[in-house]
DNA sequence: CCCGCAGCCTGCGGGC
DNA sequence: TGCCCGCAGGCTGCGG
């Protein structure tokens, strides 16, 4: 999934859950990337939910001993809040907390790339995955000119420092190469040679899109849902996103396909300068 | 330090 | 019908 916009849309369906008890936390048999121990699960049975936090990709469920519940949903992971009674279990259910009021959230991965962590802090930062974060895209301290000295700082391509988490936090590789399409800067071009008016274009695309992503409940591809299971719609503002060989909505010229980092790359070569 | 890449998993679609 | 291959939204750990 899961980029930020598709946490984001998980974070706010979950405000029910703001105050429930949990009267049991239960793992699957399989491992996910990071697993609770049977004492972690035992040692949140009775704490309280207190509110919901999101960093990067990231979903922090904060406790009120003080701590945290981080959840990851990796490549292809979705939560799904549902009633206990009645429900069913799926295929790829991984980890589940049951709460106070009959209702539970279940982790469903397939792939298992995704995982849980417990911090001792409400904010999570004792975890070196948390505290390596960079900032925020919507953070007020993030402006054009720190873009620009962010990027400037490495000739990788700007596709990969746009997906580089411990500059800025979230975005993933469908909205790296839709902000690149829009921002009309090559997915090659080095990150040294991002100018200020670049920069500037960079910095309102990557909030203009993310939030339009989050006000259309997230982009669902293949595996991420919502909680209640029904697909997100941002996949219909995608513009160059797995369309190599259809014709730019711009220029008509067919979208080129490339790899950055193993990871495919889409977009317009005549649109797009180096 | 920096970079590139294999590996972690399952499922799906295409080619034969 | 079935098998094999490549590929998929993320991130880590290894090697050079």
């Amino acid at each position: 999934m899961p980029e930020l916009p598709e946490i984001e849309t998980v974070k706010r369906a979950l405000s029910p859950i703001v105050d429930q008890s949990i009267t049991a936390a239960l793992r699957s048999n399989l491992d996910l990337r990071w697993n609770l121990t049977p004492a972690d699960l035992l040692s949140l049975q009775q704490d309280r939910i207190i509110r919901l936090d999101r960093r990067g990709r990231h979903l922090l469920i904060i406790l009120q001993s003080g701590r945290s519940l981080l959840c990851h949903l990796g490549m292809s992971g979705w939560i799904r809040h549902e009633a206990i009674s009645g429900s069913t279990p799926l295929k790829h259910d991984h980890f589940t907390l049951q709460l106070t009021d009959g209702t539970q959230l279940v982790l469903n991965d397939t792939r298992r790339f995704g995982g849980v962590m417990l911090s001792e802090r409400a904010d999570a930062k004792d975890l070196p995955i948390i505290a390596n974060l960079g900032l925020e895209p919507f953070d007020p301290q993030l402006n054009p000119q720190k873009l620009k000295t962010l990027y400037n700082g490495s000739h990788r391509p700007i596709k990969e420092l746009l997906m580089d988490n411990a500059l800025i936090t979230g975005i993933g590789n469908i909205y790296a190469s839709e902000i690149l399409f829009q921002a009309h800067i090559h997915p090659d071009r080095p990150g040294s040679k991002i100018n200020l008016k670049q920069a500037q274009t960079l910095f309102s695309l990557i909030q203009k899109i993310l939030s339009d992503a989050i006000a259309s409940g997230g982009s669902t591809l293949r595996d991420f849902k919502h909680t209640n299971g029904e697909s997100g719609k941002a996949q219909n503002l995608h513009l160059v996103y797995a369309k190599e060989d259809s014709p730019c909505s711009v220029c008509s010229s067919l979208i080129q396909k490339s790899i950055h980092g193993g990871r495919s790359t889409f977009f317009c070569k005549k649109c797009q300068k180096k």
